[in-house]
DNA sequence: ACCCAGGCGGGCG
DNA sequence: CGCCCGCATGGG
């Protein structure tokens, strides 16, 4: 079985940072901490990447491969830009300073969707092994890895099964999911469609509310002007912009397109990830 | 024992 | 619109 390779040179671009900031990467790939390298598949093709010091070496069981991960880590975007665009005061641009080279990923709309449905009220030890389990149990193997389920197996899945899969009550979330979509809404077909549309959509989808549609248009169809307001972010913006004070969810989105517009979705990634890293390394 | 986690749906005023 | 509640499960 041939292997294809490729190496390309790649600035700001950190591949521990990125798997550690809870993107759907993140939960369906493998991180081998040792090699700095991460591998997972998609479209029934395996492909794994490699961190060198300003380059990526890349394998994978298509040719297909170097342009997978381009499109997946976005690396097309020039992170100059970005950074000078959401660095808007000391908090961001120190989160930036930390966090370099931490990469939005653009993933399958589908995978993001349950995966995000995963994620309600839940911490992210708990999102990799339910999703790695719903993976194993109703996936298919690619080569030594496993496919993400398709829509039919997760539809036809029984409640039960997808409860042995530790999903809790979102067990139910995800067998609705999977029925709407497939039978109701065509995922693919929302692409290119624009933030409002998109999301509207989303929210149709059971399961899926305010912030896991804005995930999913951020992470799955790659629409910047997103932003996920989870617990991470709501407390950390309180904190950077509120003066401390309880801020709802509205006032906190109206803040950041005004502040962010279009790179929203970008800022969200580096104030979550820099929050979360805070708030966690201060105990808690 | 306790609080919390990348929230959502449903009910209430 | 805002607020309150229940929801499964396991980490810290």
């Amino acid at each position: 079985m041939r292997e294809y390779t490729s190496t390309m040179a790649a600035r700001d671009f950190n591949l521990l940072h990125t798997f550690a900031s809870a993107q759907p990467l993140s939960f369906i790939g493998h991180y081998d901490a040792e090699r700095n390298s991460l591998s997972y598949s998609y479209d029934n093709e395996t492909v794994r990447v490699f961190q060198g010091e300003d380059s990526l070496r890349i394998s994978g069981s298509s040719p297909r491969c170097a342009k997978e991960i381009t499109k997946r880590f976005r690396l097309g975007d020039s992170m100059e830009s970005v950074y000078s665009e959401i660095s808007k005061d000391d908090s961001v641009a120190e989160s930036v300073r930390r966090y370099r080279g931490l990469r939005l990923t653009l993933n399958d709309p589908w995978e993001s969707t349950i995966v995000f449905i995963i994620s309600q009220f839940n911490n992210v030890k708990r999102i990799r092994r339910i999703t790695q389990s719903v993976m194993e149990r109703f996936g298919s193997s690619v080569g030594s890895l496993m496919s993400f389920p398709a829509m039919d197996a997760l539809a036809e899945a029984s409640e039960r099964d997808l409860l042995s899969c530790n999903a809790g009550f979102r067990a139910k979330y995800i067998k609705g999911a999977a029925e709407y979509c497939r039978s109701s809404l065509d995922l693919y077909g929302l692409r290119g469609k624009g933030y409002d549309t998109i999301k509207e959509s989303l929210l149709e989808i059971p399961g899926v509310g305010d912030k896991v549609a804005d995930c999913i248009a951020l992470m799955g169809y790659g629409e910047l002007e997103a932003f996920p307001i989870d617990t991470w972010v709501k407390r950390t913006m309180e904190r950077r912009y509120f003066d401390g004070k309880s801020t709802s969810i509205k006032r906190l989105h109206e803040f950041a397109y005004k502040y962010w517009g279009n790179m929203s979705g970008y800022a969200q990634l580096y104030v979550f990830h820099g929050g979360r890293m805070e708030g966690r390394s201060h105990g808690r």
